[in-house]
DNA sequence: AACTGTCCCAACCGCCGCCTT
DNA sequence: TAAGGCGGCGGTTGGGACAGT
């Protein structure tokens, strides 16, 4: 049963409306009378939805519905192993700050992410303790299931591709200026880094030159594997972010 | 077949900072 | 300058789907 026949069926137990505010599931009739008054006034307003749009529910609502659901330029599927490694990459310098890493992520939400360290980061704890036959089989069988949810959304993220891909590019060098802003950052009074870390700028200066060198090819795939292959070429420094990494998630769990 | 555990995700809650008046 | 409103953010919860027992 979909969200939208789901809210329609518990309007009497959900759509109980205190505050005069409707809560719960959204149904399609409300997502279509969002996406107009947005369409009509743009993003931001949001208490204005009630009022113009004939909505009943609060602007934090409509917000939360526009930004993690609603939005024409989110990318729906699994997290590739790409984001996945930026994910982990940004936790371990940012923390739990999950907007900030989800700008770094186009078309993907902090809820998003957010719910994706939680279950994975989770999983990777318990799954200690499971064989690894069993994380095994657990793994494929979901990769299955989403290969096949890939398969239905394919065709809608092709049409966005372009789009991602001009994007991408911009984000690339985002992420190259946030790393030199980084490594200003580490003579800064009070910054903290893994001791063996010092490769750091060393990274920096590779990942410049490899920018340089795979730009002009202007190939996502190659552009990623490039920067981020240039991790396995300095093995102490990600054996300390490792470290580094973990410990910063032990604090969080 | 029934129950249990796990994964995943949408949605809500409360707090905080910014902006407007 | 203070107060109130609003939007953004991170934490948490609830529940469906699915697999294992």
């Amino acid at each position: 049963m979909s969200w939208g026949v789901m809210g329609e069926h518990m309007m009497g137990m959900w759509g109980a409306m205190e505050d005069g505010w409707r809560k719960g599931p959204w149904t399609a009739e409300e997502d279509r009378l969002l996406i107009q008054y947005v369409e009509l006034h743009g993003e931001g307003r949001w208490n204005n939805v009630a009022k113009l749009a004939g909505l009943k529910r609060n602007g934090k609502s409509c917000r939360l519905r526009w930004v993690n659901y609603l939005r024409p330029d989110l990318k729906r599927g699994q997290i590739t192993p790409h984001e996945e490694r930026i994910i982990l990459e940004l936790h371990a310098r940012w923390g739990n700050r999950w907007s900030t890493i989800a700008r770094s992520l186009p078309g993907r939400t902090d809820n998003e992410i957010k719910n994706y360290w939680r279950t994975h980061f989770k999983k990777k704890t318990k799954s200690s303790s499971d064989s690894p036959e069993k994380t095994r089989a657990r793994l494929l069988r979901r990769q299955q299931f989403h290969l096949q949810q890939q398969l239905q959304q394919q065709q809608q993220q092709q049409q966005q591709q372009q789009q991602q891909h001009q994007q991408d590019q911009i984000i690339d060098m985002t992420r190259i200026m946030s790393l030199l802003d980084d490594s200003e950052n580490r003579s800064a009074p009070g910054f903290e880094y893994p001791s063996g870390a010092d490769e750091h700028g060393v990274l920096l200066h590779s990942m410049m030159n490899e920018y340089a060198a795979v730009a002009e090819a202007s190939n996502e795939g190659i552009l990623w594997d490039s920067l981020w292959n240039l991790d396995d070429l300095h093995g102490n420094y990600m054996t300390e972010r490792a470290n580094y990494q973990h410990n910063l998630a032990a604090t969080f769990y």
